[in-house]
Formats: structure tokens, sequence, C-alpha cells
DNA sequence: TTTAGCACTCCATCAGTGCGAGTGCTAGCA
DNA sequence: TGCTAGCACTCGCACTGATGGAGTGCTAAA
């Protein structure tokens, strides 16, 4: 009765049998059916008393005395680290996946990997927006709206385009704005974001008396137009009624904290910036997550890269009882697949 | 006898009365219940034969034997149509809307919108983005990307920035790319993108001679810039989880189909469409949307315009059974707010 | 034309029942 | 000591029938 002895290899094999057929089946299940779904030719009775070990220990839970057992969320942590036999992706999936990551038609390979994630594992997909660290200011624009605020136009990146309105003290005229923006564009232009903020805040503080007025005006416009970049971060969520079709979700409460939560997205992108730390795929299991309206979920994640620096993460959102088994190749597929889809002078990573 | 007789007043009343009572109970009303509610000071039994003649007309329906009746569709739409006593606002909810449509912070209004009718309702929001007949060209810029890619920058009306990306058969400089939009802007700046887009193509059929090699280019570009603009429509829906809540709708299969139909846009977009000729306030009542996804829905929406060009509509989308007298000043106020709070130049519309 | 009365229908609720699945426990066996 | 067979027991589920309430349709009378 030593109860606290690492789980002997029989106990594990059956832990895993169980939750497998669980996860396929959607039953509790029982013992009778554990003796025979595993190769260990043990009778029923044994079973039953391997299975109130793994209960005392947590591990499986009995919705009511005479049914089966059903994995918590220990199990299922234990299943995920070490039973599971992952199932490499059919190639078949994989060309797919390939093609529409790398052809892509509308300029919105987020989009298309999201949609990806849901419609292959018919559940949620997720893929937040990649954030790089340093953002390189490509060019900046300025154009003159009514009242003294000006629209500032900037683009970083090679090709992704800002826009900002910021009220300026005086009203400048178009040819003055146009002076400015070359002034930026002349100095800063290849400089990282960062780097223009402190050199912005430098100019103004140390020695104004070298520059002149149009270098002042610029550089004044210039702090307001970077001032605090609110850089929102957002992800693209697509499949999020498949998840209505699961049982475990078909709670109208559950499910309306967990739409809620989807379009709060404060928390979502909380959870998501977990895994960004996180290298390879990462996973939480029903609580684990700490995020009330996930209780009764999965989330199957992994960052993927652009040039080797992290930039984002995506994932698939499903009920507890999902196939980790065919999850996490998927996740991490795709994810690799869409690191080397943003990145443009990259060939296949495979 | 007279079947196909206008229904006279004493009917009226009691249809009305039967709606309002449905509406606010959810419950079929019965004869006893309607004789009390109505001051017509007439018995239950009464009630039932006029119950039977509205039964015979469509207009109202008993879900079986035993139970009270509950409006049809006809039924609500003749309510509607005739039947309704409108509540004005009340005060604080005007003040309220107002102060949120005039005082946007955020730059987004078509989203506090949205989200006033949502939250005011506790029903699901919507509101299109406006779109304008004629767009005007503001400003146009291209910036070089890789592999012969050139991603332009457009403004429109004032402060609308739009960006894509164009593939050109040559490679340009960015000093020719700089010719070129200085060439389109001098000449094209003001006009409308649908004129331009006619200049544009006259200008390549007819007189190449009369151009030189940079002024062919800019208008090349032009043309792939402009060429068929895609302006997606779109739409902002707020509150959809508001839904969750109402019991006619907590069927998991019509909940599904509904956040389907939001997801897929595409019906919604066109019904918001129809919406857009009608002026004043238009409703959709459960099918006769055409829609199966709003089958039970019902939908209230107005068009609102700017400088008294209708450029959108906005609408809130909630059970069949929801207190129509309320909602229908709401939206048609919210309408008239947003347009205003859109007009840069106007003060309050009341 | 309206009303009162009555028989009838249907639904919702509850308790009771039997069945099947699966367990825990115990005793016996290798 | 570990495994197994057997047995009593528990629980959930589906079905049944009884009961009461709500509301109707019809009829006859005012």
């Amino acid at each position: 009765m030593s109860e606290a002895q690492i789980l002997n290899e029989r106990s594990m094999q059956l832990l895993k049998t169980l939750v497998e057929r669980y996860i396929s089946d959607g039953q509790p299940v029982g013992s009778r059916v554990l003796s025979k779904d595993s190769d260990l030719n043990l009778s029923p009775a044994t079973i039953r008393n391997v299975m109130a070990d793994l209960e005392d220990l947590g591990l499986v839970h009995s919705p009511h005395t005479s049914a089966g057992r059903v994995p918590t969320v220990s199990g299922y942590r234990l299943f995920v680290n070490s039973l599971l036999t992952v199932k490499p992706l059919e190639s078949k999936e994989l060309t797919h996946l390939h093609q529409q990551l790398s052809h892509d038609e509308q300029g919105d390979v987020i989009g298309a990997a999201s949609r990806l994630l849901a419609d292959l594992t018919k559940m949620a997909g997720v893929v937040t927006l990649p954030k790089r660290e340093v953002v390189f200011l490509r060019h900046i624009e300025f154009l003159p709206l009514s009242h003294g605020r000006v629209l500032v136009i900037f683009v970083t990146n090679e090709q992704e385009v800002h826009n900002k309105i910021i009220h300026t003290a005086k009203v400048f005229s178009p040819a003055e704005l146009q002076q400015s923006a070359n002034y930026l564009n002349s100095i800063y232009s290849g400089h990282s974001l960062q780097a223009v903020r402190k050199s912005v805040l430098k100019e103004l503080q140390d020695d104004q008396e070298r520059m002149n007025q149009g270098m002042l005006d610029a550089v004044r416009m210039a702090q307001l137009a970077f001032g605090q970049d609110a850089a929102k971060e957002d992800y693209v969520l697509t499949g999020e009624t498949n998840l209505m079709g699961f049982s475990e979700l078909a709670d109208m409460d559950r499910l309306r904290k967990l739409f809620e939560a989807f379009s709060q997205k404060q928390d979502v992108i909380h959870l998501l910036d977990q895994c960004m730390q996180a290298d390879g795929v990462q996973i939480f299991i029903g609580e684990e997550s700490g995020y009330q309206a996930f209780d009764h979920c999965s989330l199957v994640t992994s960052s993927y890269s652009v040039s080797d620096e992290v930039v984002g993460v995506l994932g698939v959102i499903g009920p507890t009882r999902m196939a980790y088994e065919k999850i996490i190749p998927f996740v991490d597929v795709t994810a690799k697949l869409l690191g080397a889809a943003l990145n443009p002078k990259s060939a296949s990573p495979l």
C-alpha cells in the first residue's frame, strides 16, 4: 500500500488505454472494456484494483458509483507528458497545409493559418498577429487634416502600414509637413522605432539651439507620432462555432463564458502571451490555464518564429477531450510552416 | 362568418394586448389573462371566440391544445405596423448615447455605436462600416518592395488610409516611384476614384504618344492600384454573447447556424444591404429575412447618413420576442446620432 | 352578441419500478 | 503476494402511471 510510489508500468499502461478509449468514445470506461482493450490479459477485477489506486492518486474519477472512470486533468496531464504516442501528420494533410500557407493569394497568411487550424481539427483555431521585438521605420508621411490635426502614416518592416492622427500645437502648411517628413525620413529611415524614440527625446532635451525651426517641428511631430506605441496585441480566431458541437461545452453558461472571453480578447491574449515564452508545443488542459472560461477546454499552442525570432503564437482550442496525439504534431508543423511563409527569403523548413 | 373582412377594432385591441403580454412574459397567453389585461371587460369565453378568429387568420398560434396563444410572424408584423405605441427614449439613455458618440476618444465611433446598441438592448448590435458612394482621392504614395512588388498607400476622404501591394512588370527605382506618385497626386488629387479610373483607362487607350515614359509608368501603376477596388463591405458586430441568454435561441443548432452566419458575414451583409435602401427604421421579423439562420430572430435596423448621403446601416439583432416599442426608437436615434458624429462639421441633430 | 358552464385535452410533475452497468469487497487460488 | 471469480450492492436511466392545473371548444341560455 505504499501510496506515494511511482506508478508502475502496468498502471501507466492502463491509464494510457483508458485515456485513449475515453478520448475516442466520450463514455466513462469500465473495467470490463479496459480489460479487453489493453493487451495485458488481466481480469476486470484486477483492473478495478488498479483503478482504485489511480483514483486515489487523482488521475481518474468516477462520475457516479456505477459508472466507469474518466480521466481528470492530472490524468490527462500525465498522459500528455509521458504516455502519448504522437501520430505524424498524414502526408495529404501536410501537403495541403503547405500549399495553403505558401501560395497565399490574399496577403492574409495569418487568417489562412487560423482557418486551417480550425478546419482540419474541427475545433477553434487561433493565431496572434506577428509582433516583432524590434521594428524598423521605413518611411513616414504627414497629411494635414482640419483643426490642426495631422494624419501620420508610417511604414515599418518592409510593408506594414500604420496610421494615426495627432494633434499639433500649431497649424502646419502642407509644404511644412512635407519638409518635416523628408527630414525625418532622411535621418531615421532604417532605424528601429526604439532608437527613433530615444533619439527624439534626446534631441528635444539637449541641444535645441543646434536645430532650425523646421527640424524642431519635425522632431516634435515625431515625438507625437511615436509617443506611446499602443501596439495592441491581437489575434485571429476562427471556427468558434465548431466548439458548439461538443457535448462537454453544450452547457449554455460555459459556452457563453467562453465566447465572452473570445470577444473580450484580454484573457485570451494573456494566455497566449504565456505560450510565447515556452518553446515547442505548450499545452493547457482544463483549469490549468487559470481562466474560468477555459475550465472545460484545452489549448494546444506553439510559438512561431521569423528568422529565429519568436514573433507570435498559434494554436487550437477545443474540449479537454481531444485527440492530443494528432493535434500536437499538427500545431507544431503549422507553426513552422507559418514562420516560413512569413519569412520572405526562406524556402520550406521541412 | 365573413372571413376575409378587415379585423375590427376589438380584435386588434386584443391582438395588441396579447403581443404585449407575450413579449413581457414569454408565456403563451390564455383567454383568462387576456380578459383581465385588456380594458374591454369581456369574458374569457368571448375572448376565446376572437382568438379562434385570429388563429384562422394566421395571426396567433397555439403551441398545443391547452396552452394559450402566441403571436405568429404575421401577428408580430401586424402589431409592429399598426398597433405599436412607441415609447420615446428615456432622457437618461439619450444623454448617455449622445455623450458616448460625440466624445469619441478612440477614433472608433463605429465600434462605440455597436457596443452601445448591444449594451443598452442586451442583445446584439451591428453597424456596417460607412461606405461613401463617391470616394475622393486625396494622396497616393508608392514604396518599393522586393521582387518588383510595390506597396501602394493612398488616402481618401480626408483620413481613410488604404494600402495594397501591386506587382509591376518592370522594377522601378525609388526615385522613379516618387516621381510617379508626384505626377499622379498633381493631376488626380481631389478627384473621385471613379473619375480617376475612367481617366486612367482613357489615357492608356487613346494618346500614349502624348505622354513621356514616366507619365506612362505612373498611369500604368495607377491602373494596377485602383484596378478593381475590392471595397469589401464589413460590419462591426458586438454582444453576440447576449443572444445566448434567450430561451428561444437556447437550441444549439439554431445558435450555431446564427453564429456561423455571423462569422461568414456574407448573409448578414446581404441582409443589411437591403436595409440600406429603405429609409427610416426597417424591420425583419423571423423568417421574413429569408435567411434560415435568422428564422427565430428579429432585426431592427436603420440606415445612417453623413451630409444627406446614406453611408451605412446599423441595427439590433435579437429574438423575435423583443420589446419593439423601445428598440425601434432607440435604433432610430442611434442612427441619427452616429450620422452626426461622423459628420465633422455638424452639431447635434436633435 | 355575449356569457356561463362543462367536458375534454394536453402538459408538467412526481413517485415508483425494473434493468443494466459497473463497482467494492471477500474468499480462494497459484 | 498477486491475481481472479463471485456476489451483493449502488446508482443512473428510461419507462410507467397517476395527479393536478391550465386552457380550450362547444353548447345553451341570457
